[in-house]
This record gives C-alpha cells, structure tokens and sequence, in this order.
DNA sequence: GAAGATACCGACTAAGCGGTATCTTGTCAA
DNA sequence: TTGACAAGATACCGCTTAGTCGGTATCTTC
C-alpha cells in the first residue's frame, strides 16, 4: 500500500545516537516545548516511525537527551580539571579562564542548555526537574569536595562553608551566561566571569 | 446570526489590564511560546476578539507583559531601596536579606519572570531581547550607579569596577533564584544569597 | 531456509494553536 | 436623536502538533 523507501543497512545505535544529536540541537535552539518532532526528523534522515521505535513520547526523547547528552559533558569536564590539581582554587580558576577565553557567539546565542532546561521544564515536569536535579547536585558535589579538600591542605580559608560556597560559584556561572546570552555580548559574559574569579580568589587561606 | 451574550458595562483599560495580568500568570506558568491564548481568555471573561482589539498579536501581548508588568515591578523596589539608604552596601544587603525573608514556595516555584523569558525567548525573537535588556540594564545601572556613589563617600572600595560589580551581583541573583527553583528548596535559595551577602560585604572599604 | 523478533516506514488522526471575519452592542459627541 | 466609532463577541480557518497504526524490510536464531 505504501512505497518503502527504506535505509538500506541497519544500525539501531546509530539512529538512536543520531536522534539524541539532533534533538539536543532543537531543544537546544526553541526549547523543549517549542521542539518539533518533525524538525528533529527533518534534520536526521530518520523516520517517525524509527523515533517512536526508540523513544515512547516526546518527554522520553527530553528526558534522554538530559541524561545521555548534557549530563555527561558537563560533569566530565569539571570532575576531570579538579582532579588534576592539588590546589581547588587553582582549578576553579583554570576552568573560569577556560570558559571566559573559549566564549564564543554560539556560548551567547544559545546559553547554557542545563539552565535553559531548568528554568522551563522545571516548574512544568518533575521528572525533568529531577534529572537536572542530579545533574546540578553532582556538579555542586564535585566543587564542593575539591574546597573540602583545600581546606584540609590548608589551601582555602577554613571559615567557610564549601557546599554553600559551591552551590553560589554554580549559581552565578548560570547567571553570567545567562546575561550574556540577552546582552549578546562575550564581552559582558567575560566580565561577569572575571567577577567570579575575584570571588574565588577571595577564597584562598 | 451569532447570539451576543455580551458583557453589560465596558472598561477598556480595566479589559486591557485584566488580560495582562492573566497574560503574565500564563506565562509565568508555561513560558511564552507554550502559553495559550484560549487559557488566558478562559481565566479572564473576556472574548478573544477584546484580546485582539486590544493587541494585535500574541508577541504583542507578551511584549508588553514584559514592558508594562515585569519591568515596573523590579525597577521601583531597587530604585527606591538604594536611594533611601547613603551607604550602598546596607542598601544591597537589606534587598538581599528582604529577599532572603519573603522567600516562599511561589518564588522557588516559578522562579524569576525576567530570567525565565531571557533564557526562552532572547535567542528567538530580537524584539523581546531589547525588551528584556532594557530591564536588565536599568537594573544593572542602579545598583553601578549606588557603588559610584559609595567609591565617592569612600563606603566602597575604590579598587573595583562598579559596573562589572553590578552585572555580577546581577548575575549571581538570577543564578539563585534558578538553582532554587529547580532544587525546589527555599533552603538552598537562601543559602546561595548568604553567599551573596558575603561577597557584598567584601566590598567595603 | 523458515520463523520470529527487531527495526523502520509514512499516511493518517485528533486536538490545539494563533489568527481572521463578520457581526452586535455600548459610548459619546454633534 | 442619531451617526460614527470603539469595544466586544463568536464562529470559523489553516496549520502544526504529538502520537498511532498497518504494513514491510532486515537481522538473528535454530
């Protein structure tokens, strides 16, 4: 009845990985909600039928893309720079320079993906809000842990409390992106961050 | 041909403020692109073909939600609190402890309704973007303005850039605000603008 | 090589969307 | 009192949406 058309050879993990891909960069662009279904396909030669294959609804693919795409190239990335210094304000320094010198329009356009989540799904869904949720606290943890730990070499003041002081660092980094990205100026995103380096700093026995 | 179940007495400026205010609930509830017209009608009594004398489209409204609703309510708080205090730093550090008291389930609910609208909409729509700058702006330039004025009566430090400051301390309140909302917790909102506090102490000379 | 499972296809559906057209009614000035 | 216009009402339109379903092609297993 219908003509087949199909994809020659099969790769399930590849399709699968490709429709990840593809909607991280819609989400990423409109958001969740404002997602197309029909956008994302358009932009994979893959079909409705193969996504509703893989993922059951719309909420399934988000909720993948949260913790299969997002969440593991942000934590990789701090977990990997703290651990390879002894001192945490040396890391926290190094990985604000990072993003400060690696801020680019594409930083600015779209802002952080993890933020852009919380603050539309996290009111509207709970089971978004718990996968960034996770997220967000293992991030917290890892930043937390590393001031533990410089206070302990007596490399951060020890009057301090590090899981509010990480929680805070966490918080205005979204903050400092998030003007960025309405200022559309690197040079704002820039500047707030080396704000955040003076706070850091300030952190230091 | 149609039945005319009309309302008795007109008001066009209470019709016009009655569909902004529900305009801003949605919208707070759902963002701008998921907010439905047909909800707001339906939490309003008024007809759509009111809304749409009133407003010529759907970005209209949502524009002037932003311009009449969202930008007064922030401005005049900030505005007034740093002019009746001579010492900038007490004035920062009453808004943020004012923040810190009327904390509630609502604020870590819906979180802040000019941060939610930056992070959906500024990439997607450039007049929405100036709208929601212009606000981000003026809030930024009173409290820069505050710290010159302390550098001068040498409250402040005079080794710092007041409007870096400024963007950061900003920054660092959005950054809050977003962290709470999706932890779901007053508690850690409160201890995120503690560190807030601490790093507006650090600024006295 | 047959059978069964897995992967994939694309037309279709129902609902909701923003927006429009056409109408009536309230208001107020002349 | 009446004419003009602002304000409001409602039915309707075209479009997009997430999701479904019957069917087919490929792969794996025995």
């Amino acid at each position: 009845m219908t003509t087949m058309i199909q994809r020659k050879i099969r790769n399930p993990e590849q399709t699968r990985s490709d429709l990840l891909d593809a909607a991280y960069s819609e989400i990423l662009e409109s958001g969740f909600q404002a997602a197309s279904l029909e956008r994302i396909l358009a932009n994979t030669s893959v079909s409705k039928g193969a996504l509703y294959h893989h993922f059951g609804t719309k909420r399934d693919l988000g909720l993948a893309v949260i913790e299969e795409v997002i969440g593991p190239q942000l934590e990789g990335r701090w977990f990997n720079m703290l651990a390879q210094h002894s001192d945490p304000i040396s890391g926290l320094l190094k990985l604000i320079e990072e993003k400060i010198a690696s801020a680019d329009e594409s930083v600015i356009r779209y802002g952080c993906p993890l933020n852009n989540l919380i603050q539309e799904m996290s009111p509207l869904d709970e089971s978004f809000r718990q996968s960034l949720q996770k997220i967000i606290e293992s991030w917290v943890e890892v930043v937390a842990e590393a001031l533990k730990e410089g206070q302990a070499s007596g490399k951060v003041r020890a009057d301090t409390a590090p899981q509010d002081i990480a929680l805070f660092i966490v918080a205005s980094i979204e903050g400092c992106v998030g003007l960025g990205k309405n200022a559309q100026s690197v040079a704002a995103y820039q500047r707030c961050l080396e704000q955040l380096k003076v706070y850091i700093q300030s952190l230091a026995a």
